[in-house]
DNA sequence: GTACTTGTTAGCGTAAGGCAAACTATTTGT
DNA sequence: ACAAATAGTTTGCCTTACGCTAACAAGTAC
């Protein structure tokens, strides 16, 4: 039984998720139109973003195409300034790709959409109902992150 | 200074934030790719799935393109069973785009992608933290309609 | 019934992504 | 030291998706 009232408020907390999700959903989809990538750039971009560089081996892996065409993908990306390839000093063959500044505004920007509306609709709320948020998303983002912590232990690939 | 304990929590729940839209990156970007779309195929798909359907005339206002290349991709999109074009029954010249069953589950899933992994971590949390949870997100959802609103009121285009 | 509006078709060009094959540079294994 | 394997690029080729203008068909409006 209290498995089950945990469950309703799992579902209850789904139910708002989505409606707020579709509510943020123009302003979290501008960023990504406004950068003007096409979707395998994008993939590159978040992928080196996450791994902080990445050789074109990995790319390769969560790309699922040839190295001849992450080559093609990776050079437009270099002519946008978006990111540089760079020596790894370990192995002079690989060639690491990395985030230039630029790039990593791009990737926070596409990431971090729909943060301004976020921010305008908490200027609408009381000291008392920011303290409630506040202690909610923290209670998330840790438990998150033990979950992500969780995950990597698992798959330690 | 009261302003200022608002402004500070504001400052904490963003920062929160950004540690959480870091998390579920990963998770929110795979059904975006999984969908096989290029880019202006999925802003047209997310215009028409906000606007419950929309003429010709619409689209080419938030694309800003010609109706010649706006006619190609929704071709594809009717290709691949993403889109139907009706009849508009009040001006037959109007054909108007809307979402197939196939395009509505597709934008639904990017559009909530990483739900799955918000329901798992919240299974991690006792009913007291979910409780908490559930009414901050509903403060949250409340709040971002009511702007939302007044957004519609101010500028009833 | 003429003029406007909506959308499609035809015909064109460009950019991006995709591949295999050949090549360079480097490391690894013996 | 040399052969084999690995990482990445270049070349050459193909396909798809966009994007445009111009011409057209169908419908609406004055």
């Amino acid at each position: 039984m209290a498995e089950d009232v945990r469950d309703r408020l799992i579902a209850r907390i789904m139910d708002t998720q989505r409606r707020l999700q579709y509510l943020f959903a123009h302003d979290r989809s501008n960023p990504l139109f406004d950068a003007h990538l096409t979707m395998p750039q994008l993939k590159i971009l978040l992928v080196v973003a996450a791994g902080g560089g990445s050789s074109g081996q990995e790319l390769q892996r969560f790309m699922g195409v040839s190295l001849a065409t992450l080559t093609g993908i990776v050079d437009r990306l270099v002519a946008h300034d978006l990111v540089i390839r760079q020596e790894d000093p370990h192995d002079r063959r690989v060639r690491r790709v990395a985030l230039t500044p630029h790039g990593r505004d791009t990737v926070d920007r596409i990431i971090m959409a729909g943060a301004e509306r976020q921010a305008r609709v908490l200027r609408r709320m009381t000291a008392e109902e920011l303290e409630t948020i506040a202690r909610a998303s923290e209670l998330l983002a840790d438990a998150a992150e033990e979950d992500a912590a969780e995950e990597r232990a698992a798959q330690p690939s």
